[in-house]
DNA sequence: CGGAAGGTCCCCCTTTTGGGGGAGGAGGGG
DNA sequence: CCCCTCCTCCCCCAAAAGGGGGACCTTCCG
């Protein structure tokens, strides 16, 4: 008898694994969780084989509750359920000790054979899924040029991306304007861009500002 | 008898719809579609009285079919049911026709409300969704600072999002420098901006240009 | 110990940017 | 018809930005 968990803040989502689940012989839903919150305590509880997690949740996502769960070898097999298939995402997910990564998308039988193999440590993955992998253990390593840059460049290629003037970022990060005129030069050169407008639009899509804190100084 | 069509890419979501649309005595569930495309067929061949409708799904989103659905006063009642609610696509799905905006993280009792509310015309929305409609009525035309701008600022606008410098401005419009000067400067001074960079920035929180096509050049 | 890398600041220089005018032409509405 | 907006381009000018040096310090590593 495999024991699962399901955690998912849509109560359509959980009905319908419940559901679905609930027609296997072989599987017992043992639990459910609306938010990510109490995840770790229903585990402890619960004790179950196999959690079926949603990563879009308000409050503790996904990712943070593999985080945490990451910590104790002995947890149970995570199959991540996503609304929307992020590659970042499901890289990290991955990297953070899930089996599976499936879309909600995909047809239920798959999700149940998803759940099985997970009791056994296996994956089920979706081909889209499987190809991503492929890639990226494939080119490991055209890493990311942002990592060229120094603590300090990247300091001030953070606040170039908030729309900040020379001026004030050396007042931000307390340095003469000399000195981030430098940092500046040098983050330009290794990023191979223009101009700080083309650095503020790299930073952001680098994540490095939040799209709509920028500018709101 | 109330007849429904559940419209859901999401395997999971249509069998938990079903199943708890099922135990209703005067619900009687006509038919589902598992992406936008076939929905208009649908509603021709099953002529339900109430359509729940997920926002997002690959090819034809909920937005498209509502748009197209709108074109026909005689159609059935539409519940949007979605997985997160962005205010503007709140808006928009209600301007479109929608009767109620209801996330998935609503309790089932609710959204079987929802459905015996939408086949007498009622709404029913969740507190978050009620407020948001408020605000829009209240403060009707706080207006959005991008429309003090000509169409040549615009154009010029765009061109800063995407990283470009004047003299590439001027060549890509087809303008002289110049005037891509004076362009830019209204542009700065109408928005309140110091400079290009935040411009850019601006520009990119307006949707102008989408973030990852930004610098493509 | 010597060297490399990072951080800080300085100088000089060119280019770009942005503000402040002005001026002509096209089109639209009172 | 005149006025207004928009588009276009021009000039001058100050500030900012960016490139190219160089200098000094610390820390870390072989």
């Amino acid at each position: 008898m495999i024991s699962v968990l399901i955690v998912d803040d849509h109560d359509v989502v959980r009905q319908g694994l419940r559901f679905v689940l609930g027609q296997e012989d072989d599987i017992e839903v043992v639990g459910e969780c609306a938010d990510g919150a109490r995840v770790l305590a229903a585990i402890a509880a619960l004790r179950p084989d196999v959690v079926l997690l949603d990563m879009v949740m308000p409050g503790k996502d996904g990712l943070a509750v593999l985080r945490e769960l990451g910590a104790e070898p002995e947890g149970p097999a995570v199959i991540v359920l996503a609304s929307l298939v992020e590659d970042e995402q499901v890289i990290e997910a991955i990297r953070l000790g899930a089996l599976s990564y499936l879309a909600k998308t995909t047809a239920v039988d798959r999700v149940v054979a998803a759940v099985r193999a997970a009791a056994v440590g296996d994956s089920v993955l979706e081909p889209g899924t499987a190809a991503l992998l492929v890639q990226r253990v494939r080119r490991n390593r055209r890493r990311n040029p942002i990592d060229l840059l120094t603590p300090r460049e990247l300091q001030v290629l953070t606040e170039i991306t908030r729309g900040r003037a020379n001026a004030e970022i050396a007042r931000a990060l307390g340095m003469g304007r000399e000195t981030v005129k430098t940092h500046v030069s040098s983050v330009l050169a290794k990023l191979g861009l223009a101009d700080r407008t083309q650095a503020a639009i790299f930073g952001l899509q680098q994540g490095l500002v939040r799209l709509d804190e920028a500018l709101d100084t």
